[in-house]
DNA sequence: AAATGAACCTGTTTGC
DNA sequence: TGCAAACAGGTTCATT
């Protein structure tokens, strides 16, 4: 379900409703999601301090000196709920925290997976080994894109979602980015000038930070920590737009497909 | 090496 | 109306 943004904006809004708070009891209804689960009620007792992100990945920090490493998939979510609340049909943990409140793990499709490493040692846990930069942080910059593209003949879009070269961005936000920027998705990224890759980086960096400050996009299960849903998807320009007028050119956007993945796109003004 | 497709699984939407 | 097919935010693995 979520990328970059919305990741980003469950993180803020678990912070301050789970930091501090000691695990009183863990239950797991199913002993694996994508992959098996880790042995969770390890952490009866522990403390969370913390909240991150690093990628499409929320960390929680334990203060037994380990992080939960948690991905949520296309459908996984996270909820702070009472733990009277009654249990949901795709609930598959519970943490019961100190204070009433649990923190609830949904996941209807189950392609969410969760896992557990030092948290001296995580930057070499074999899921963040090779990932690219943080769009966001400082080493995604022009020179580093150019030099991803050089000589590549993947299209842009597909590059763009490769987590070796950038994390966090997936469909919606490619599409968004590369629609701004005013590039076809289709395009090989080495035929790509310097200026336009440059001009692409600021678009990344512009559009994931439009959508982090309205709360993320929510299709059709993405919700915050509160329930409340994200509204960035009012800002979409081209994706899940096929067939209607572009709003900037009026022409019909188009849906392709690459890698089994739809891309939208507006082919009056990307080229 | 690099690109595409399949697989994982369930729910919702679309089309006949 | 009913049913089947298509499609969905991600990642990994196998196959061209």
């Amino acid at each position: 379900m979520p990328e970059l943004p919305e990741v980003e904006v469950i993180r803020t809004g678990l912070m301050p409703l789970v930091s501090g708070h000691r695990v009183d009891r863990v239950q797991s209804f199913r002993s694996d999601l994508r992959y098996p689960l880790p042995d969770l009620a390890t952490f009866t007792g522990c403390r969370i301090t913390g909240v991150r992100r690093r990628a499409k990945y929320l960390l929680f920090e334990i203060d037994n000196g380990q992080t939960l490493i948690w991905h949520l998939g296309m459908t996984g979510q996270f909820h702070v709920l009472s733990q009277e609340a009654a249990s949901h049909p795709h609930e598959h943990v519970r943490f019961d925290l100190d204070g009433g409140q649990a923190l609830v793990y949904r996941d209807s499709r189950r392609f969410g997976y969760a896992g557990v490493a030092k948290t001296r040692h995580l930057k070499t846990h074999p899921w963040f080994v090779g990932l690219g930069p943080e769009p966001l942080g400082i080493h995604f910059d022009a020179d580093y894109l150019i030099l991803c593209c050089k000589n590549r003949r993947t299209p842009i879009k597909s590059l763009l979602m490769d987590g070796r070269v950038l994390v966090g961005v997936g469909n919606i936000y490619a599409a968004e980015s590369l629609f701004r920027a005013g590039i076809h998705p289709g395009r090989a990224a080495g035929k790509i000038g310097g200026l336009r890759l440059s001009h692409l980086v600021s678009c990344i960096q512009q559009v994931l930070a439009e959508a982090i400050a309205a709360g993320g996009s929510s299709i059709s299960d993405f919700v915050h920590a509160d329930g409340k849903p994200g509204y960035f998807s009012h800002a979409f320009q081209v994706y899940g737009r096929e067939h209607l007028p572009c709003l900037v050119c009026g022409r019909p956007v188009k849906r392709i497909v690459q890698s089994g993945r739809s891309t939208f796109y507006c082919g009056g003004c990307q080229h």
